[in-house]
DNA sequence: AGCGAATTATACCGGTCAGTAGGATAGTTG
DNA sequence: CAACTATCCTACTGACCGGTATAATTCGCT
């Protein structure tokens, strides 16, 4: 019962993220975000709650969208291809045309006023489960014996998440998909082999 | 012929920098500012010109007094040992403990709205200069013989400055200087050596 | 038709934003 | 002393911030 709703919550929510992504959180005004989901004030808030619950669900919506490839990404084979499915998959989520270059869990915030902090600590949080599922992957892989046991997969984990981190970065500076392949080929290197 | 200014403009800037270099140049307000620095609002345009000029001013500072370093690491006598010493030496300034952690040329600005997209822009053209340097010098170490002839510099030199905007991006997440020094001691390893 | 519930749009809230006007103060110069 | 000048502080500007009160509108239900 009741008036029906004018608008697609969920198309307006992609909307939202791609605003986000492209302003970051500190960075995007409700007036923004009204202006480009097509709705009025009262009506977002009512469908969305504050500017920070609507940025979550965007987060949400961003992982379950464009980061679902890392979940495949991991059941690779091996280490070294999970790894390197990764950081391809990334780079293409990175510089994807149809959307506002870099990473929301990157551009999202990296430092912000204090009235941010909230939000800075979930992305930080946000990137250190994705860090600790590679970790585990590596644990794995150690046990299975496609990754060396005198390696340290934490160590690892790390290395590989700020590679992908410098890619985002570089993603929203304009880089191009050709140009993060490439860093991905130098990445991979160094990857240990294990002992025959 | 005047009154003597009460405080001093190098100190000031020097608190400035660090304050954007913890909110980002949108995140920083003028009486985040003038807080922070203990002078009032109109001694501030007075000395500094507008938030913009001033973000400037410490943005010179930061690159004259914390990233001096670099100068030197390209210096070192072969291209391997100026990557490395680069990556350390950025590692250390990122993590820093007298000063906020992580880099203000990512922390400044990765994504914002469209007042500060100018803000944006110089920082990434600054990022481009670091990497023509070094692309630069591997270009001079593909001459001098310590570095492949079929490697390219343009593509090695993106991809230290990746590693290094990861680091920047771990550090403001709260890494430690160790945990970021593992990063490089990988990064390190896939490093191309001349054939014999 | 008429009631209640949900969404709509307008118009507003107090607070903060970057930036400045204007008068008081302190210093140098005659 | 008086004149000048640069810096100081208080108080302000208009615009925008995130968020909401209020009332008109539109639907399902009886």
């Amino acid at each position: 019962m009741g008036r029906h709703r004018e608008f697609d919550p969920d198309e307006a929510l992609h909307v939202a993220l791609q605003v986000f992504r492209r302003q970051g959180y500190e960075g995007t005004s409700i007036s923004d975000l009204t202006d480009a989901m097509g709705i009025t004030r009262p009506s977002l808030y009512a469908a969305f709650g504050n500017k920070e619950d609507l940025f979550r669900q965007a987060l949400d919506l961003y992982e379950r969208q464009h980061l679902c490839f890392a979940h495949a990404a991991l059941q690779a084979p091996t280490a070294q291809e999970s790894v390197e499915r990764l950081l391809r998959g990334y780079a293409d989520v990175l510089t994807d045309p149809t959307n506002p270059p870099g990473c929301l869990g990157v551009n999202g915030a990296v430092a912000c006023s204090e009235a941010s902090e909230a939000i800075r600590e979930e992305l930080i949080a946000r990137r250190m489960v994705n860090e600790n599922n590679l970790r585990d992957r590596l644990e794995q892989a150690r046990s299975n014996g496609d990754f060396p046991k005198n390696e340290d997969p934490t160590d690892w984990a790390r290395y590989v998440v700020s590679i992908g981190l410098g890619m985002a970065v570089k993603a929203a500076s304009g880089a191009s998909r050709e140009e993060l392949h490439r860093v991905v080929d130098f990445a991979m290197r160094g990857w240990p082999t294990v002992p025959a």
